[in-house]
RNA sequence: GCCGCUAUGGCGGAAUUGGUAGACGCGCUGGAUUCAAAAUCCAGUUCCAUUGGAGUGUGGGUUCGAUUCCCACUGGCGGUACCA
C-alpha cells in the first residue's frame, strides 16, 4: 500500500458514493444531531478556498458525531433562484436553469472533491418546482393569517373576519400597517372588493402602497438590505426611495419575539448585536401635540418625554401628507423650494453630506404640557419611516436638534443639570431636570417616568416601544424567483391560488428584461390571464426559498406536507449551523420570522431554528490590484495616485509627497476608479507590499484588455508617482498589498481543486483547519501546506513501512504509548466540542511526533487513533482502517473512549518561582503534600542559591500547580 | 459617532480560564545523507547582554503571581448610522 493521496482519494470517494455511506437513517430510536452548513448560491466561478473553511468544520463535527453513534442530518443544497443567474441570462441569452444546472454540478463535484459527508439523497434547490411548490404554499398560509398581539401570535383570517363581523375594529390588537376604525355594521356592509381591502391591513402577507428601495438598473425593488451606502449589493447600482405597491411580510408583528428568542440560542455576541441593532427596539412615549388653528394633532415619538419642557420647535418629515395641509400661505414657497430640493436629493447625497436644512411651515404646535407655542419645521433629518415620522426637538439635549436651532435661530432651554456628571454628552440620560415645574430636581430616569405620567394622566399620549426594524419588502419584478401564488379576480381581490393547483411555476420566456417597473412576467399573457382572473406577476426574493429550508431536508422527498410532523417531531431543529457572517443579519433573521409564523401554526415544535450558530471567518486573499485615483488636493492641485480598492470617492486622504485632499472622480476615463488587474502574476503572498514594474504597465497595454483604454491614462499620469529603480535599474512602485474578501471581481480567488490534486482532500481539509481557529478571519496563504503534508506521511508512516508494507504489530502498548493515546482522545474529544479544530491538528502532529520517537507500531495504539483522524482525514483514515481488518466504514466505528487512568501523572513538574518569576522545576510526587513540596523545594541547592541573603516573606504552594517564594 | 470582535516571535497561531508565555506548523540557521539537487532525518531558533535581564498593543490598578481580571487609551477588522 503507498501514500499516493490521489488515489485515496479517487478510491474512497468511488466508494462512498456507490455504497451511501453517509445516507441517513430514518432510525428514530437513535438520538438525532442536525448539522447544517448554509447552502450556496452555485455561482459561475465555482467554490474558492473560502467556502470550504465552514464546511470542513461542519463535515468534522458531523463525522464525529455519526461515530459517536448519534443519527446525523448532514445535508447539502442550493439556492439556485436570485439575481445573478438572470443578469447572466440577459447578458449571454443562457436560461437562468440551464447555467444552475451547470453550475450545481460543479459545486457538487467540488464539494464531493473535498470529501465531504453530505447525504446527498437529501439535497434541495430552491428553483426545483417540487421544492418551491412548499415555498408558495408557506407564503400563501402567511397570507391567510394576521397576528392577534392579544394572543401573541398568529390567527387563521377566518378568525379575524368572525371579529370584524362582531365587533368591528373595537378591542381588536392586531399588528397593522395602519390604525382603521371600522365598526361591525360598517362591516356587513362591505362588498367584497372592500373587505378585501380591509383584511389586507392585518394579513401577515400584505400588498401596501410604500416607500421602498427602487433600483433602476436592476429594474426592481430591494429589500433593506440589499441596499448598502444608497446602492445595491449586487451590481452596485444606485438605489432610490420611490413610493410604489408591493408585497410585503409584516416582520415587525415578530419584533419582539424576535429580540426575546435571542436569549435562548447560542449565537455569538457580536451576531446577537447585530440582530439587536437590526430590530432597533427604543422605549418612550407617543406624546400628541395640538397644532394651532387645526382639528388635527401632530403626533411625535420620543425616548426623552422629560425634556418636553425643553422643546422649542417641531419637526415633520417633509414626505408627510400633513405638510402640506400645514403650510401657511406665507410660507408656501418656501416650503415648496424646500420640498423641491429634498426631492433632487438622492439617499447617497442624504448620506455623502450631513448638511442642517430644513424650512418653517408656519404652523405652531402647542405643547400639551404648559400650553407653549412652538414653530413647527420640516426636515429631512427627520424621517418618514421612524416613529411617526415627527419630533418635538429639544436642542438642550440632542445634538441634531441643537445644530438646527442654531442654524435657524430657534431659542434653547436647559432644563437638564448635567454638572455632576462631566463628559456626560447631550443625549446621555443623567442629570438633574430644571426649568420644568413639576420635574425640577428629579434625575432623568425618574423625570422620564414622572413626564410619561402625567402625559399619559391628561390623555396626551401613552408609553410607546418602537422599533427600527421595517416590515420586509417581499416582491421582486424580476423572472427568476417564486411567482406569487395569487390571482386576482374580476373585483380585483387577490385569492390565493388552492393548495391543489401549486406549483405556479414559470412561464417559458425568451427576455426576461424588467422595463420601467413592469415584471418581465407581465408579458407572459397565456401566463398572466386565467379563467380566474389575471396572475400576480411579481416573484418572490431570494430569501423566500432560503429562509425554511432547514426544514425540507428533514423529509425532502414529502409530497403531502412541506415536511410531515413525524420528520420533524424527531429532527426538531438544527443544532449547529455553520456560515458565513456576511447572512448574520439577514437570513437568519427571516428564517427565524418564518420558524416562528410555523410554530405559531402548530407546523413545527420548536421557537427557534437553529440552536447553534457558528460563523467561519472570512479567508481574504491578497487583493493584488490597485486602483488609479485623482486626488483633490486642498489647493486645488489634481494628483493621480495609487489606492487600495475600497476607498470611496470622497474619502480624505493624506498622501506623503503629494499633501492632503480627497478624492474624486478620474474624469478623463468617466469611471469612478481605475482598476489595474495584472499584477496578478506576481507572487503577494505573506508580503505585505509588492514591486509594480514600469515595464508591466507597458505591457499590459500592449494587451487586448477590456481596461486597456485606463492603462493609456495611467502611462500619461505615471510621470507624478515616486518611482524607485531596482538593482537591474528597472522602473517599479512600491505598492502595499492589502486583504481583502475572495472573488472572482477582485481577481483574488484561490480555487480548492488544484490544492486537493496535489496534496489531497485529507491535507487540503487538515490544513485549512490548522490555520487558525475557525471564527477568526485570516489571510489565505499556501505556506505552510507542506508541514500539514509531511505529518500527513509521517502519520502514514506509523503504519506503513518503508517496504510499502503494514507493520503494524499485535503486541500490546506501553503505558508510556497509551498516555499517549488517551491524551490524544482526550484533546481531540474536547477540542472538536469546542468547535477548536486548529488545536485538534496540532494535537495529532504532537502525538504522531512522539509516537515516531518511541517507534510505536502497536496496533492496541494505532487502531484507535485511525478512528480519531477518520473526521479530519476521511480517505487516509478509511485506506487505513481496511487495512487492519476494520469492519465497515472507518465513518461509522465506535469513536474511542478515554481511559482516565492513563492520564494519571506519577510525578508532577513543578515550577519554581522567585516574586512570581520562575526559574526552575523541580519533580515531586504527584501526591505530594503541600508541606512536603515546600520542604522538598527549600532543602534543594539551586533554590538555596536563589535565597542566599534574601529574606523569605512567604511561600506560596498550591499542589499540582507552582511553588513561589515572596523574598526581599 | 455607536455596537461587536481583535492585538502574543520573522509569519499563522498555542496557553488546562489567574499558575513554567511562545505548544504545533511555516520560515530561517547549522549538521547528516547525496557526485549533486530534491526529498528525508537530527539539532537550534522571543529579544538583548559572553554569567544575567526584559518580554503578550500603550499607561495604570488588583494579586504571592496577570496574555488571562479591573480602569483609561491606541491601532486593526467587521457591522451600523440623522432611529428622535
Amino acid at each position: 500500500m503507498k501514500f499516493d493521496v490521489q488515489a485515496l482519494d479517487k478510491k474512497w470517494q468511488q466508494y462512498w458514493k456507490e455504497n451511501k455511506t453517509y445516507a441517513t437513517a430514518d432510525d428514530t430510536s437513535r438520538p438525532k444531531f442536525y448539522v447544517l452548513d448554509m447552502f450556496p448560491y452555485p455561482s459561475g466561478s465555482g467554490l474558492h478556498v473560502g467556502h470550504p473553511l465552514g464546511y470542513i468544520g461542519s463535515d468534522i463535527v458531523a463525522r464525529y458525531k455519526r461515530q459517536q453513534g448519534f443519527n446525523v442530518l448532514h445535508p447539502m443544497g442550493f439556492d439556485s433562484f436570485g439575481l445573478p443567474a438572470e443578469q447572466y441570462a440577459i447578458d449571454t441569452g443562457v436560461h437562468p436553469s440551464e447555467s444552475t444546472a451547470i453550475n450545481t454540478a460543479r459545486y457538487r463535484e467540488q464539494m464531493d472533491t473535498l470529501g465531504l459527508s453530505f447525504d446527498w439523497d437529501r439535497s434541495v434547490n430552491t428553483s426545483d418546482p417540487n421544492y418551491f411548490k412548499w415555498t408558495q404554499w408557506i407564503i400563501g398560509q402567511v397570507f391567510e393569517h394576521w397576528y392577534d398581539r392579544d394572543a401573541g401570535l398568529a390567527r387563521p383570517v377566518s378568525d379575524l373576519v368572525a371579529h370584524l363581523e362582531t365587533h368591528g375594529t373595537r378591542q381588536l390588537q392586531a399588528a397593522q400597517t395602519e390604525g382603521l376604525d371600522v365598526s361591525a355594521e360598517e362591516f356587513a356592509a362591505m362588498d367584497e372588493k372592500q373587505r378585501s381591502d380591509l383584511l389586507m391591513n392585518y394579513r401577515l402577507a400584505f400588498r401596501s402602497v410604500s416607500y421602498v428601495n427602487w433600483c433602476e438598473a436592476l429594474g426592481t425593488v430591494l429589500a433593506n438590505d440589499e441596499v448598502k451606502d444608497g446602492r445595491s449589493e449586487r451590481g452596485n447600482h444606485p438605489v432610490e426611495q420611490r413610493p410604489m405597491l408591493q408585497w410585503s411580510l409584516r416582520i415587525t408583528a415578530y419584533a419582539e419575539r424576535l429580540l426575546a428568542g435571542l436569549d435562548t440560542v447560542d449565537y455569538s455576541e457580536g451576531l446577537k448585536a447585530q440582530q439587536i441593532n437590526w430590530i432597533g427596539k427604543s422605549t418612550g412615549a407617543l406624546v400628541h401635540f395640538d397644532i394651532e388653528g387645526h382639528q388635527e394633532q401632530l403626533d411625535i415619538f420620543t425616548t426623552r418625554p422629560d425634556t418636553i419642557f425643553g422643546a422649542t420647535f417641531m419637526v415633520i418629515a417633509p414626505e408627510l401628507e400633513l405638510v402640506d395641509r400645514l403650510t401657511t400661505l406665507e410660507q408656501r414657497k418656501e416650503i415648496d423650494d424646500y420640498l423641491a430640493y429634498v426631492g433632487r436629493r438622492s439617499e447617497l447625497d442624504r448620506m455623502s453630506e450631513n448638511k442642517v436644512t430644513g424650512a418653517f411651515t408656519g404652523a405652531y404646535a402647542l405643547n400639551p404640557l404648559n400650553g407653549a407655542r412652538v414653530p413647527i419645521y420640516i426636515a429631512e433629518y427627520v424621517l418618514k419611516d421612524y416613529g411617526t415620522g415627527a419630533i418635538m426637538a429639544v436642542p438642550s439635549d440632542d445634538d441634531r436638534d441643537k445644530r438646527f436651532a442654531d442654524k435657524f435661530g430657534i431659542e434653547v432651554i436647559d432644563v437638564v443639570d448635567k454638572r455632576d456628571y462631566p463628559g456626560a454628552t447631550l443625549k446621555d440620560k443623567v442629570g438633574k431636570l430644571f426649568n420644568s415645574d413639576f420635574l425640577n430636581g428629579m434625575d432623568v430616569p425618574e423625570a422620564i417616568a414622572a413626564a410619561t405620567d402625567r402625559i399619559e394622566a391628561l390623555g396626551r399620549g401613552e408609553r410607546q416601544v418602537n422599533f427600527r426594524i421595517r416590515d420586509l419588502v417581499f416582491s421582486r419584478q424580476r423572472y427568476w424567483g417564486e411567482p406569487w401564488p395569487i390571482i386576482y379576480d374580476a373585483d380585483d381581490v387577490p385569492r390565493l391560488v388552492p393548495e391543489d393547483q401549486l406549483p405556479v411555476t414559470l412561464p417559458e420566456m425568451e427576455d426576461f428584461r424588467a422595463v420601467s417597473g413592469a415584471s418581465p412576467l407581465e408579458r407572459a399573457e397565456q401566463w398572466v390571464n386565467t379563467p380566474d382572473g389575471r396572475r400576480e406577476t411579481d416573484t418572490m426574493p431570494a430569501t423566500a426559498g432560503s429562509n425554511w429550508y432547514y426544514l425540507r431536508y428533514m423529509d425532502p422527498h414529502d409530497d403531502e406536507a412541506f415536511v410531515s410532523k413525524e420528520s420533524v417531531d424527531y429532527w426538531q431543529d438544527v443544532d449547529l449551523y455553520v456560515g458565513g457572517a456576511e447572512h448574520a443579519v439577514s437570513h437568519i433573521l427571516y428564517s427565524r420570522l418564518v420558524h416562528k409564523f410555523l410554530f405559531d401554526i402548530g407546523k413545527v415544535p420548536t421557537r427557534e431554528p437553529y440552536k447553534k450558530l457558528l460563523n467561519q471567518g472570512m479567508i481574504g486573499g491578497p487583493i493584488s490590484y490597485v486602483h488609479l485615483g485623482i486626488l483633490l488636493t486642498d489647493d486645488g492641485q489634481r494628483h493621480p495616485i495609487w489606492i487600495g480598492s475600497d476607498v470611496a470617492e470622497g474619502t480624505p486622504l493624506a498622501v506623503a509627497g503629494i499633501g492632503t485632499g480627497y478624492l474624486v472622480l478620474d474624469e478623463s476615463t468617466g469611471t469612478r476608479l481605475t482598476p489595474l488587474r495584472f499584477v496578478t502574476e506576481t507572487s503577494v503572498n505573506n508580503e505585505t507590499s509588492f514591486r509594480l514594474y514600469h515595464s508591466s504597465v507597458e505591457e499590459a497595454q500592449k494587451l487586448e484588455h477590456q481596461d486597456a483604454a485606463y492603462f493609456r491614462t495611467i502611462l500619461q499620469q505615471a510621470g507624478a508617482f515616486a518611482w524607485e529603480t531596482d538593482k537591474e535599474g528597472r522602473p517599479y512602485l512600491e505598492l502595499s498589498v492589502e486583504q481583502g474578501k475572495m472573488s472572482k471581481r477582485k481577481y483574488n480567488a484561490v480555487n480548492p481543486d488544484d490544492i486537493c490534486a496535489r496534496y489531497g482532500a485529507d491535507c487540503f481539509r487538515m490544513y485549512e483547519m490548522f490555520l487558525g481557529p475557525i471564527d477568526q478571519a485570516k489571510p489565505w496563504s499556501v505556506s505552510g501546506i507542506d508541514g500539514v503534508y509531511r505529518f500527513l506521511r509521517r502519520f502514514w508512516g506509523l503504519y506503513v513501512g518503508t517496504g510499502d508494507q503494514l507493520s503494524v504489530s499485535e503486541e500490546a502498548g506501553s503505558r508510556e504509548e497509551l498516555k499517549i493515546l488517551h491524551t490524544l482522545i482526550k484533546k481531540v474529544s474536547v477540542d472538536i466540542e469546542k468547535l477548536s479544530f486548529n488545536t485538534c491538528v496540532s494535537a495529532f502532529m504532537v502525538a504522531t511526533n512522539e509516537l515516531l520517537k518511541l517507534h510505536c507500531n502497536k496496533r492496541e495504539v494505532l487502531e484507535p487513533a485511525v478512528r480519531l483522524i477518520a473526521p479530519f482525514a476521511p480517505h487516509l483514515a478509511e485506506e487505513l482502517h481496511r487495512a487492519l481488518g476494520g469492519e465497515g466504514s472507518v465513518h461509522h466505528a465506535a469513536w474511542p473512549a478515554v481511559e482516565e487512568e492513563y492520564l494519571v501523572e506519577d510525578n508532577f513538574t513543578y515550577p519554581i518561582a522567585f516574586n512570581g518569576k520562575t526559574r526552575l522545576t523541580l519533580d515531586f510526587p504527584a501526591d505530594a503534600t503541600k508541606a512536603e513540596v515546600e520542604q522538598g523545594a527549600r532543602a534543594h541547592t539551586q533554590v538555596q542559591g536563589y535565597l542566599e541573603g534574601k529574606h523569605i516573606r512567604k511561600v506560596i504552594v498550591v499542589p499540582g500547580r507552582m511553588v513561589n517564594f515572596v523574598i526581599g
